[in-house]
DNA sequence: TATGCGTGGAG
DNA sequence: TCTCCAAGCAT
């Protein structure tokens, strides 16, 4: 009887696992699950390249749970400013109250999907990496390599329920992480987006698309919508060295981060836009749902409650990029 | 189920 | 330059 498909799969994760600083070696004991989940959330749509210096820095400067937990708010997200998706660390923060505060981290799926930032991914990951359990994770790796070993050939985010099932049934009872992130590092490696490389891929002789001739068809997804474009303005006010920057409430765009004054461009579509002032120049952002046209214009007054930081520290106000942009420019 | 939520790299 | 999209979550 030929090799099942896990077996296949981790005899190649054996040889083959990538060594990333959050990760322990293939069959070694798990890693420490603060730094499992720290790691889990940071790559949540996000690229292992950009998380690598942001976990380095979040572990130097927060070795554990209870160093997190005693961290004030905007210290971390001023750590995290850069990384995007803010609401991530907003949540970071609230969970690692909520470990601090039950002692020890949840130890299975079910309780660590209660943690708020961990949906269905995140806690079958840690559940599975962190603590040996066995548990189906599927992330965009996962859909992308099941959709083409089954051929499946419903669109995208319709077929997920059938994805799952499929996972299910190739996940093995033992090893579960080690499979989890097998399949993700073949994902990213090998059965890529554009260009499959089937020809090192240990599991083609399994795969129905490879068979078929054009693994690239799948996954199927559903076309997409086009962004709009918004235009607002941001304001630079400076004086005796200092920059005017203000704390963004809520939970929205940017909630928690600090940033320049600006015209409510983020709240209501446009910005109100009728601020005057010597223009400092034009800075270009792309967000997930709409691109932005940001004026931004030197003021002389503060606006709204806010707090004059020093220019020399700057880097440290942690602005997100967007307005770390409009920095650069006024300062250029 | 659909929408809001960042950013940087690949092709 | 432009389009796509990455170890998703919350509502």
């Amino acid at each position: 009887m030929a090799a099942s498909i896990s077996d296949t799969l981790l005899d190649w994760y054996d040889a083959h696992a990538r060594d990333l600083p959050w990760r322990a070696p293939p069959g070694a004991p798990p890693p420490d699950p603060y730094r499992v989940w720290l790691s889990e959330v940071m790559l949540q749509q996000t690229t292992v390249a950009a998380v690598k210096p942001y976990f380095e820095a979040f572990t130097s400067r927060w070795p554990d749970m209870q160093a997190l937990a005693a961290a004030p708010e905007e210290d971390v997200m001023a750590a995290w400013a850069g990384l995007g998706y803010y609401s991530r660390a907003r949540n970071l923060v609230k969970a690692a109250k909520a470990v601090a505060e039950l002692g020890a981290f949840p130890a299975d799926e079910e309780a660590l999907r209660k943690l708020p930032g961990l949906g269905a991914y995140t806690a079958a990951a840690v559940a599975a990496i962190a603590f040996g359990q066995r548990a189906v994770v599927v992330d965009a790796n996962v859909e992308r390599v099941v959709s083409r070993l089954f051929t499946i050939a419903d669109p995208l985010p319709g077929s997920r329920k059938e994805i799952r099932e499929r996972t299910d049934e190739i996940t093995p009872e033992e090893r579960a992480g080690d499979f989890a992130q097998a399949m993700m590092d073949l994902g990213s490696s090998l059965c890529t987006v554009r260009d499959p490389k089937c020809l090192l891929c240990p599991l083609s002789h399994a795969c129905a698309a490879r068979a078929e001739g054009e693994p690239a068809r799948y996954p199927v997804k559903a076309p997409k919508k086009a962004k709009p474009l918004r235009q607002g303005q941001a304001y630079w006010i400076e004086r005796e060295g200092q920059v005017w920057l203000v704390r963004r409430e809520g939970t929205g765009m940017l909630g928690g981060m600090r940033a320049l004054p600006d015209d409510g461009w983020s709240a209501r579509g446009d910005g109100v836009g009728n601020a005057i002032g010597e223009a400092l120049g034009l800075v270009r952002h792309g967000f997930t749902h709409f691109d932005l046209e940001l004026s931004v214009l030197r003021q002389e007054e503060t606006l709204g409650e806010g707090e004059w930081w020093p220019l020399d520290r700057l880097e440290d106000a942690g602005l997100p990029t967007l307005f770390a942009k409009a920095a650069r420019l006024a300062l250029a």
